[in-house]
DNA sequence: ACACAAAGTTCGCGTC
DNA sequence: GACGCGAACTTTGTGT
């Protein structure tokens, strides 16, 4: 490496820049990781109050789905499983 | 690293017994992954002739579980559903 | 069903809680999936500028862990190479 | 349904077909859950001779990779850390 | 029971 | 545009 070479260019990389990018990513995940903090600690309530978190999760997840999607999917299934019996 | 060092004693590390640990590994992921391939396979198979590779997928999970207990999860599920008018 | 019954008291379900419940994590989520696009922004970003996301993800992921528990991670890990000749 | 329905055609769908499906795949699973165990034993088996299993396990994901990739990666990362003083 | 780890599922990406 | 690959998130199991 020359003599060149400071903090701001190591081996052909602007380490200024790359620091940055890091950083910023840095913070957004710290922000995201409080937001998933914040969703544990609602379900920890939700618990406490006497609801089930799986049967939450569950909702929450089917309302995220498109309604005609889910309905569609939901008619698939429950012509296999008469299929095959389980019903 | 002493003279006494060859290639089944390197650095205090058995090496020969560290490799047949993790050719044994190696073999057993093999034939794992050519299951996999297998299921691949009939899962296309399955599409193929014309089924929903998705609902075949939550048809099998459905089937892993314990009759009892996902009755009762559905039970608790529909339950919040009529709740929050998701009937 | 009895003629009692609400919106507020499905089944023994007090439904105002638990949608209120669900709303507050669904607003929590949306926060969190706007950090992820945020994250997913910046990456483009840095890749658009030359740098390889894959590295820098990397980067991200080791300076999250204790760089004591790294350095000791790593050298088990030579150790091993060493006695592999995965030099 | 018609009174022509029986256990190889419910609702249009070939019972019978796709519990031939549905069993092979089970069976499949059956057999990679088993080396799955295999493997796990042997893991178990290494972590009592007193091997490092973490490290273990980084190594076999190492030897999954293409050597050339790998150094390849490898030369980019360590440039970024020198880059950012990780060194 | 809690946290850590392993497995499965899902989503985004690059490829053809 | 679809398909396969790889990474991320979620969920399940385990060990403390």
């Amino acid at each position: 490496m020359s003599s060149m070479e400071n903090a701001e260019s190591q081996g052909g990389v602007a380490a200024g820049e790359l620091r940055q990018f890091i950083e910023r990513v840095e913070r957004l995940e710290e922000e995201k990781a409080a937001l998933q903090d914040d969703i544990k600690d609602v379900m920890a309530e939700l618990k406490a109050r006497g609801y089930d978190v799986k049967a939450v999760r569950t909702i929450l997840a089917l309302r995220k789905k498109d309604p005609d999607e889910r309905q569609e999917a939901e008619a698939i299934l429950e012509l296999y499983m008469n299929a095959l019996g389980m019903a």
